[in-house]
DNA sequence: GGGATATATGGCCTGATGTTTATATAACCT
DNA sequence: AGGTTATATAAACATCAGGCCATATATCCC
C-alpha cells in the first residue's frame, strides 16, 4: 500500500493528527469533521488497509489508534533527502551546483 | 498544495528519488520509466505545481532540480509522531496500552 | 424480543487523475 | 529557411476517488 496515497487526503491527515493525541471511537472523529459518518467510515478504510491506523472493538463502539509504522517506514525515507537541509555544506554545495 | 498528492504516485515518488542524486533533462526521466514523455510531462508538472521540484531551461532542453523545500516540511510534520518510535518508554507504554 | 445506538457497506453521481495520440512551440543545426 | 530534437499542451478516454443517501449488521438496554 502507498502510504503518501492514503495521507493524500487532507481529512485523512486530519484523523492521523487527532490520532496522535489519542485513540478516538468513530463518533468521536466524525464530530470533528464537516462530512458525514459513512465517508468518515470510508476515510478509516483507506487508512486501516495502509496499517496507518487499527481498531479495536469496545462494545458496539469501535475504538480507532495510531498505528506508527509506516509513518516510521516514511521518516526513513526522508534520511535520504534530510542532506539537503541539515548541512550548511550541503546548502552551498546545491547553490554552486545550481550556478554551475 | 498537497506534497502527500503530488508524492501519490510511484512514478512522481521516482522521479524525485532519481532527482536526488542529480538534475536531469526531460529525456532523461523518461528514459527511466515505462511511460510516454507526455505522461512524464504531466508528472512534472504536478511536482512543480507542488513546489518539489524547479525547471532550468538549458538550451532546448529543460533540466529538473530537486527542490527539498516541501520534504523539509514533510519532515517536520513528522516531527510530531517520532516519539512513537524513538523511545522506548513509548514503545513500553504503548504495549502496555494495546493490552489494556 | 424490540427499539435505540454505533459502525460498515452498497449504489449512485460527479469530479479528478493518469494514459495515449496528435499537435504546438521553441531551440538547434546546416 | 528547413529539418530535427526537446518539451509542453490538447483532446479523448478509462479509471478512480470522494461524497451522500439508504440500508445492513451488531451491540446495548429495557
Amino acid at each position: 500500500m502507498n502510504t503518501f496515497a492514503a495521507l493524500a487526503d487532507p481529512i485523512r491527515t486530519g484523523i492521523i493528527d487527532s490520532l496522535s493525541q489519542r485513540p478516538r471511537t468513530v463518533n468521536e472523529i466524525v464530530s470533528l469533521f464537516d462530512v458525514t459518518q459513512p465517508a468518515i467510515s470510508r476515510h478509516l478504510r483507506v487508512l486501516r488497509e495502509a496499517g496507518l491506523v487499527t481498531v479495536r472493538p469496545d462494545g458496539q463502539m469501535r475504538v480507532y489508534h495510531l498505528n506508527p509504522a509506516p509513518l516510521r517506514e516514511l521518516d526513513t525515507w526522508l534520511q535520504r533527502y534530510r542532506k539537503f537541509w541539515t548541512s550548511k555544506l550541503d546548502d552551498l554545495e546545491r547553490h554552486m551546483e545550481e550556478n554551475s
